[in-house]
DNA sequence: GTTGAGCGTT
């Protein structure tokens, strides 16, 4: 399961969404999203999860992730790459 | 040493 996570800290790592939603289920990969010219956090990131990803939605969506309430989703299908 | 709506770099 994709899952869509926004409003990120600046400081939010790819680690930092393993660790959140990795006690809510089982995540496979967790990625916050960087600007691929700066480098620097875009403030949103994407979770694969095995299970409880569902859960994880509910669980996280809205609450507190270092100092901003985050928004987690559904992720929509990625469009391929150009 | 900054910024703040949204769906990703390979």
């Amino acid at each position: 399961m994709n899952l869509y996570v926004g409003n990120l800290s600046w400081s939010s790592t790819d680690d930092t969404l393993k660790e959140v939603f990795g006690a809510h289920g089982n995540v496979t990969s967790a990625q916050v999203v960087t600007d691929r010219e700066t480098g620097r956090s875009r403030g949103f990131g994407f979770v694969e999860m095995i299970d409880g990803g569902e859960a994880a939605i509910e669980a996280l969506n809205g609450t507190d992730l270092d100092g901003r309430q985050i928004v987690v989703n559904e992720a929509r299908p990625r469009q391929p790459r150009h």
